[in-house]
DNA sequence: ATTTTATGGATATACAAAGTTTACAATAAC
DNA sequence: GTTATTGTAAACTTTGTATATCCATAAAAT
């Protein structure tokens, strides 16, 4: 029940990128001020890509942009991006769904929390995480 | 940000018990209704025990039993009686706290979150599951 | 004493996350 | 059009940890 650590790569990434939007930033710079290894970061950028997050652009000059401006940019479409479609539970055996699937107990617990999850994600915006930096206290 | 085999095997077991509270269980019957494998039930058990919501009895006529109703059982306990403290983000780099930890734009999302899922893991009980069971629609 | 049951620790397996390597394709600049 | 720069793609390796298994021991009922 972790957030993995590719997720938090791609936060600060876009974190950073919401620092200063509309300007362009090549993997290398990200990779560096931001102390993720630049191949694994490759990864993790073209996933944002894909979900149409990033725009990027190879050759000289080339680099990533933002698609649209970080007030719009909401946690949940990150967190998708990465992990793909949230869910608590599998419910799934080696052989098919969980032989007391039709009758769970526990299953409304897990939709408690994953709706309630998807709320805050849909709630927070990389805007928010924005100004969190800048207000920030320092300890 | 998924919840393991291993604290979905202790629900269940619970689930189970609290069906029938003051009866007491052994694990071998345990481990057969609920499909768990009995030596890493056994473990999963001893956590329970440990944590003071089992209690246990060795011998013939051994076996496991609530400690308390299910009604006063909350999942919060059963939780961090398998995972421990509740916790959404690591922060820990391998040589000490993340680089950015003292400015974080991200912790006060991931603390929304995690506060959010304390509130709901603490007002569902056992009981509430048990409940879910048996009032629960086949499909 | 013998049988039943839980306890404890050591070890194995499996699988996914994280990281690396290498080859390739696009494009800007000259 | 050649070269340098940057992102893309896929294969592969490493590592970590959840899950599972095995076996030896301890408690207690009969």
């Amino acid at each position: 029940m972790q957030v993995s650590r590719t997720l938090d790569y791609a936060v600060r990434c876009l974190i950073h990128m919401g620092g200063n939007p509309g300007y362009k930033f090549s993997m290398k710079q990200i990779s560096e001020t931001q102390h993720i290894p630049q191949n694994y970061l490759a990864k993790v950028m073209r996933r944002l890509v894909n979900r149409g997050i990033l725009r990027s652009k190879v050759g000289p000059e080339g680099g990533y942009m933002l698609r649209k401006p970080p007030r719009e940019l909401s946690l949940r479409e990150v967190y998708e991006a990465i992990e793909g479609e949230i869910r608590i539970v599998d419910c799934m055996d080696e052989d098919g769904p969980c032989a007391l699937y039709e009758n769970c107990g526990q299953l409304p617990l897990w939709d408690k929390l994953k709706f309630s999850m998807i709320r805050i994600l849909e709630d927070t915006t990389i805007a928010d995480m924005v100004d969190e930096v800048r207000g920030g206290k320092s300890h």
